[in-house]
RNA sequence: GCUCCCAUCGUCUAGCCCGGUCCAGGACAUCGCCUUUUCACGGCGGUAACAGGGGUUCGAAUCCCCUUGGGAGUACCA
């Protein structure tokens, strides 16, 4: 039997990262095992659901590269991939399930509810204590629903321990009489978690659910589900969650939780994957830059961290830079246009593009910094004094460079200068006048630059317009 | 409250299942040095952890128990 694994997104906001990084343990195990990795859309809150932010997650997804084997865009067998399409087929689990008294009508109040949860909590007793369990009360209800009356139905809970296998905590055990009957499908006819995500595991045949830790808790009801159904209970997978620095859930905040603004402040996808991907999961051989081809086939479900991981920036963007400066340039280029407002960059050859970008590309751990570096290194047309262009200029050497330059820029007439202009002019300075070693280098860049660090000037001082370095110096 | 889960450097983690090879390894961050006649990249090195207490054992980060701390769930949310 191949291997089937699936994310449930709901769309009640943008793709968090928590999720982002669920889907790629899912994603990757998919891989891994060639199995399916399926996207199901479950909106059944229809409060809190909309078509955008569905349309937002399914980008990002595609953004990460978790491509679906099948989704909503790309139905498989098993469709519709959307819950809000599947209803008659949870009516009818549930109808199944009323009509083996696994299930019954409830019309409790909510002033009755909330007496009996209080009960509940501060005498440990069942959740649920209504009358309406009990089977004398079940022809009753069904002729107060045949008589048009609105009534959830709740599942009649089996006094009885479960426990199950989890691939990331081993042997999980609950004790019976710990849950009250919960509801399965509302009185509005749309059905709860706990319930439709159990008949669709089942439907679509998952094989292995890798979710939230947070659900460790629910799989408690689900196995109730998957056994009054009649259904073949999946492997489970558990994986720990995510949390801010003060060890809290990770929320706004924090920071940045959601994929979009990532997205949106320059990471590379694979980075952004690479990152979530070792926040509790470790490579065999501890790699830890990698792309997700690089590591499919190491990946398992038996490496994963039991513990909460602390949510921090500082890795993610040493690994954004470290994909960043792997890249070809070419490549690179593509990736960071969109990041660049400026007219100018817009405006130059694909070779200065090129060079431009190659300069930094070591110096750089997130594509929007390019932008910056157009300003801070090429484009201005005064040199800003300085205590460390004081300096520079302070040697004696350097007034002998600064008129050596000026007369040669007079002379050039095109739009920028050739590395090989450069070398000559460093030359003659050179050999006439005997300029070496430091005062050389840093004349050179204090003239033109005025800074005392930047990249190869032998690269920059070519990118610069030959007009800014006259105003610069004021040929 | 009740139920479930977790506990190694500041952070992510390896090691734990199958006790000795671990006075605990790697990575980020941090500090220092080298390299680059600058900056960055890179290289080398330093600081830095087995939550506490009891067992078991010749021997425990590894196995057991307790304590403490943390997280999750406890909805007609998912």
């Amino acid at each position: 039997m191949s291997v089937r694994v699936r994310l449930a997104p709901s769309p009640t906001g943008n793709l968090h990262i928590g999720n982002a990084r669920t889907a790629i343990y899912n994603f990757l195990f998919a891989k891994k095992m060639q199995g399916s990795f399926i996207i199901r859309v479950e909106d059944t809150d229809l409060e809190r659901s909309t078509k955008e932010f569905e349309q937002n997650q399914m980008e990002d997804l595609k953004w990460l590269g978790l491509q679906a084997d099948e989704s909503p865009a790309n139905p498989g067998e098993f469709a519709p991939y959307r819950q809000s399409e599947r209803l008659e087929l949870y009516k009818d689990y549930a109808q199944k399930l009323l009509d083996e008294g696994k299930a019954f009508y409830d019309f409790c109040s909510d002033e009755e509810l909330q007496i009996m949860s209080e009960k509940a909590k501060s005498e440990g007793t069942s959740p649920y204590t209504g009358k309406w369990k009990k089977a004398e009360h079940w022809d009753e209800a069904k002729s107060r629903v045949a008589a048009g009356e609105k009534a959830p139905i709740r599942f009649l809970v089996p006094d009885k321990a479960y426990s199950f296998k989890d691939y990331v905590r081993g042997e999980v055990k609950f004790p019976a009489g710990m849950v009250g009957d919960f509801v399965i499908l509302r009185s509005n006819g749309m059905p709860t978690y706990n319930f439709c995500n159990v008949v669709d595991d089942a439907l679509q045949k998952m094989t292995h659910i890798i979710r939230g830790e947070d659900h460790t808790n629910n799989t408690l009801r689900q196995l109730m589900i998957y056994e009054a159904l009649d259904f073949d209970i999946p492997e489970f997978a558990h994986v720990s969650l995510l949390i801010g620095e003060d060890r809290q859930k990770l929320s706004k905040r924090h920071g940045v939780t959601s994929v979009r603004q990532y997205r949106e402040d320059g990471y590379l996808p694979e980075a952004l994957f690479n990152y979530l991907c070792l926040l509790g999961w470790s490579h065999p051989e501890e790699k830890d830059v990698f792309n997700w081809q690089d590591i499919a086939n190491d990946f398992s479900l038996t490496r994963f961290s039991k513990s909460h991981a602390i949510y921090d920036v500082e890795k993610l963007k040493w690994i954004n830079g470290q994909h960043i400066k792997n890249m070809e340039a070419e490549e690179l280029l593509q990736k960071v246009r969109p990041f660049i407002k400026n007219e100018f960059f817009h405006s130059q050859t694909k070779e200065w593009q090129l060079s431009f970008v190659s300069l930094f590309q070591d110096k750089v751990q997130l594509l929007k910094e390019f932008e910056s570096k157009i300003n801070e290194y090429v484009l201005f047309e005064s040199l800003n004094s300085s205590s460390e262009l004081d300096e520079i200029m302070g040697w004696e050497t350097t007034p002998q460079i600064q008129d050596h330059v000026k007369a040669e820029l007079a002379k050039i007439d095109t739009d920028f200068i050739q590395a090989e202009d450069l070398d000559s002019w460093m030359n003659y300075c050179k050999k006439e006048l005997k300029i070496k070693g430091k005062p050389l280098f840093m004349g050179f860049r204090g003239v033109l630059t005025g800074m005392n660090h930047g990249p190869d000037l032998k690269v920059l001082v070519p990118l610069t317009p030959v007009s800014l370095l006259k105003k610069r110096l004021g040929v």
